[in-house]
DNA sequence: ATTACTATTTTGCGAGTAG
DNA sequence: TCTACTCGCAAAATAGTAA
């Protein structure tokens, strides 16, 4: 999904209801105040929200007493995206995202994903490299936590989901980082905003970070996301 | 100038330009660049320029060798305004932009303005108050000039210019504030980003803010800029 | 009250091409 | 090469109105 495709009116709509809190529920709206908000025709709001809910971008009930309206994950990422590339916008000589965070001990949940073979074989081949069999789980520090947000909006290696006998596997979105210090390739797994405890950034590596810099939970890593002007 | 009044091409465009520096200087491009990265036709791209440059977002020289395009302050004005719609929209629940800095001396300039009568007349009516004969000078802490930007982003009250005999006097931009400990309103006069200094905030009240909060140079304060909801 | 269909008008794109 | 005009067509807007 590509957020130049969306016209002007779209954007603005989005912009618009997650100002009023649609990307975390279902809110009350009808055609008829977006219409007058956006100075427009009623029939245009009501085609531009049925246009958004075609290409899921908003989920959309409506009934002859008015319409609910939520942001699905799609909507607040490109919100994300935008909000992405407004920052390399207004920033043109920033070379990098700076994120902080310290080290901690998960339950080793990363270490069971990452070693499915078949995510294992497209980490492989998107990233380059045999990840080392665990994840180095870091809590991103609240002063970053925006700058978590930035990178989300910009595009992610994505190493597909899978069917498996027991569950299904989402895909997993990576991106590409520098873990201060260290000179082997890292990538970010950073989950949806929408989870509780977002804030965690779980890095995947050829080698085992924590060994190689030798970290304790508690211990501060600094990690840069490059920027890439084309 | 509303953002939602231009097409999402025109924005497209406006950030590509800025992303490649189009706001501090200006830069050379064709409109077959312009075409072939965004998928659009030359004349698409010829039209859009033409159209930003008749709105004064962008100054263009076109010539039969290309383009020579940059970003007027109104242009990069727009970029702020989408910045701070995107704040609002991805943190609705944020009631104020917070801002830290510490006190300073100038040169007292901003006497000398404040007190023109024709400012000090629209002072009053704009703003509901005559302002001490002073400003309190407060330059920004360096993790809070984002938010600086993002505030320049919002609507300001426009103070008018004027002409005087010897020279003109611009319109003044101000944004109404909250210094923590000071109950008085406040309002702030950001400087143009492109100013050398721009980190610097002039604060009008009606009362001598550095009297009333015993501030000397080098004290920290605490500002907030109030966000309201719709 | 709503949403949303149909008809009509307006806007805007791209192709061809001149300067 | 560039920019930028005219023209024909397609997309999208509004108005009227039904459900």
């Amino acid at each position: 999904m590509d957020i130049f495709s969306l016209s002007s009116r779209e954007i603005s709509l989005l912009i618009y209801l997650a100002q009023n809190r649609a990307a975390e529920k279902e809110i009350e709206i009808t055609t008829t105040q977006l219409a007058n908000f956006f100075k427009i025709s009623q029939q245009t709001a009501s085609r531009c929200l049925l246009k958004l809910n075609e290409m899921r971008i908003v989920t959309w009930k409506s009934s002859p007493k008015g319409s609910l309206v939520m942001l699905t994950s799609q909507g607040t990422h490109i919100l994300d995206q935008l909000r992405f590339e407004l920052e390399k916008a207004l920033h043109p000589d920033l070379t990098f995202i700076e994120l902080k965070g310290t080290v901690f001990s998960g339950r080793g949940e990363g270490k069971y994903y990452v070693s499915r073979p078949a995510y294992m074989k497209s980490f492989q081949s998107q990233l380059g490299y045999k990840p080392y069999h665990g994840t180095l789980n870091v809590r991103i520090g609240n002063n970053y936590i925006d700058h978590l947000d930035l990178i989300r909006g910009s595009w992610p290696v994505i190493i597909p989901g899978f069917e498996s006998e027991e569950r299904p596997f989402d895909d997993v979105l990576c991106y590409p980082l520098k873990v201060i210090g260290l000179e082997d390739k890292v990538a970010g797994i950073i989950p949806r905003r929408t989870h509780y405890g977002a804030n965690v950034l779980e890095l995947i590596s050829k080698v085992c970070i924590r060994d190689i810099l030798n970290l304790a939970d508690g211990d501060e890593i600094v990690i840069e996301f490059p920027l890439t002007h084309d």
